[in-house]
DNA sequence: GTATATTAGGACAATAATTGTCTTAATTAT
DNA sequence: ATAATTAAGACAATTATTGTCCTAATATAC
């Protein structure tokens, strides 16, 4: 169980759209070179984005992607769900026939609860945190290399 | 991301092994049989269980399987994990390459504690709730279906 | 209005993962 | 020895993912 790399991809792409926020728009071929991935796969996977309504398409010249809403607005939970779909972790075959637990079966409702608790944890982070985190990162990184501090 | 069909059969198979666990052997043939799938692919499904140290085999006429330990020991957390590995939900392609936040990136570490907390909650529940819960189920059914009691 | 830039959408192909079957070998009970 | 059963691997079928390409729609700029 593994989440594709379109996500992988739709979550960097969005960082990415994050960063370059203040620009009216981003290509998507930009973002694809930043990637070092094939532009017209990741075309795709915006298509993907746009649907679940976390980016705005701005077609013609000077057009290109937008995020939709604010970067605090946009979770982990929401890209993931963009790409992966929104199905749940398991479903069971027996519960739609003839199961006579179907009604409140243990399995089905702790594979809900676990499935719920990830999603909680991914909803805790915005774009926003990570733009955050990564310019600490940076800074941090900047002092970490000092020549003077060694 | 779902979990595959095989994890259903395998958390059913187990199921049905901690429910005759004081018969001896219980053979593929009859738990395929139970979940009315075929018993070529359960037998692979075992090949599985097995390695994972979750059931034990007994070859040979009056063969079959048995839990490998107690139902207490079992849990949904194990039996997902035999069929569908232990690799991470989120491996970052970037991360292995030239990633400047590779040390401590949100995204990477948000990723692993979703997956922890989901864990978390599959760990929490073993064949032996299961089989509780399907005897508190059927105890249940039985009382609301009493005609006396409308 | 024409040319240019860009996304949208669909068709399609390649690859990988999952699901499913079969055959042969190994093992055990009788 | 014979019959019953799992083990293991080869293989095929199906489905999902990844990747490409072409045409249409739309917007800008001149």
């Amino acid at each position: 169980m593994q989440l594709s790399q379109s996500t992988e991809y739709a979550i960097h792409s969005l960082f990415y759209l994050a960063v370059n926020n203040e620009r009216q728009t981003v290509l998507v071929s930009e973002i694809a070179k930043a990637q070092n991935i094939s532009e017209s796969y990741l075309a795709k996977v915006f298509q993907y984005l746009v649907k679940a309504g976390l980016v705005r398409s701005y077609r013609g010249a000077k057009g290109g992607y937008h995020l939709a809403v604010s970067t605090k607005e946009i979770t982990l939970k929401n890209i993931v769900q963009a790409i992966e779909g929104t199905s749940h972790l398991f479903i069971c075959e027996h519960e739609r026939k003839d199961c006579d637990f179907a009604v409140d079966c243990l399995i089905s409702s702790t594979m809900k609860k676990a499935e719920e608790k990830m999603y909680e944890i991914l909803e805790g982070v915005t774009l926003e945190d990570l733009v955050k985190n990564a310019k600490e990162l940076k800074n941090q990184m900047k002092w970490l290399n000092k020549p003077d501090m060694n």
